[in-house]
DNA sequence: CATCATAGTTAGCCAAGGCTAAACTATTTG
DNA sequence: CAAATAGTTTAGCCTTGGCTAACTATGATG
């Protein structure tokens, strides 16, 4: 019991402390508020970019399509676009085809061209195609503006050499 | 009514379908499915990552500080680590500071090194201090082993310029 | 044109990760 | 040493995004 650490007190607010290598308080709070936010539009964007994708290749984008992409049931799907219809991104009839509102549209090129730009940067790089791919899909959502710009640049240079 | 696209009937089976740049449906499942299993660790290593960063520089990690550094009420964070010790990562007493355990010290480490790694991967990039910590809490937990050994390669070749 | 397979929907469940409000404990201070 | 303050926990609520099971609609086919 005596080498157990809980039971060592509290230490004073006066007590002197090591070198300190954490970002502000306000700082650190903002960098996490900022991954939590992505992820609240990262699985809708996911959805609208493979809607988007399925239009483009396939003419239409069916419930049952999007369900075996992105390897869940029909069901969930079935919910998720009553979700992205609330959110004005598709419009929908019962037992139809989906198709992408131009709110939903802009935002499919916009996460196909982010996607885009990853996936060739990480091909740029060296990375292999499999683990590109795969990679590209969970970064996508967690590259600045400023981020991708630079990615662009260099894929570009290494392209031309 | 008559251009509503929702109007157009289901194609048959046998129409002819434009280039098809999709993945094949097993491998798109498959990177869905990687991404969300991210996600399910993701904030997991998150806390364990800041509670073992808070142990070294401040050689406590109190709740409070927790949540004024993730951003988040005092409730979510007690929480959380009620799931955290389930989990066998933290050892906990009641009103007493947290400490990791073996295998909690372990996932700090790793996820120090990779977040590490990709901060600084970002700054050889270009990319400016304050979008490169946003950016690296972000990508962090999606960058694979294999494009992580490029990205030191990568940030050592332009460190001895 | 009746039937049946396929596709889509609905209902109801669960876990995770937020929140606020209220209760409780520990530490500091008057 | 009692009261005040600061820190922690608990209870209970909400939303999201999964799931299965049961039901309904569509369209292809014998």
């Amino acid at each position: 019991m005596s080498n157990d650490p809980h039971f060592s007190q509290r230490p004073s607010k006066t007590s002197l402390q090591s070198g300190d290598a954490l970002p502000p308080i306000e700082q650190h709070a903002r960098q996490y508020e900022a991954v939590r936010s992505a992820h609240e539009t990262e699985l809708i964007e996911d959805y609208v970019e493979l809607i988007g994708d399925l239009l483009l290749h396939r003419e239409e984008a069916r419930a049952a399509d999007i369900a075996s992409r992105m390897g869940v049931s029909q069901a969930t799907v079935s919910k998720m676009i009553r979700r992205l219809n609330e959110l004005g991104l598709v419009t929908n009839k019962p037992y139809r085809s989906l198709f992408l509102t131009q709110q939903g549209q802009a935002m499919a090129d916009a996460s196909r061209q982010r996607h885009h730009i990853v996936l060739h940067f990480l091909r740029a790089l060296g990375v292999s195609d499999t683990t590109a791919r795969i990679d590209a899909e969970g970064m996508e959502h967690h590259v600045s503006d400023e981020t991708l710009a630079i990615m662009q640049r260099y894929t570009e240079t290494q392209e031309n050499r």
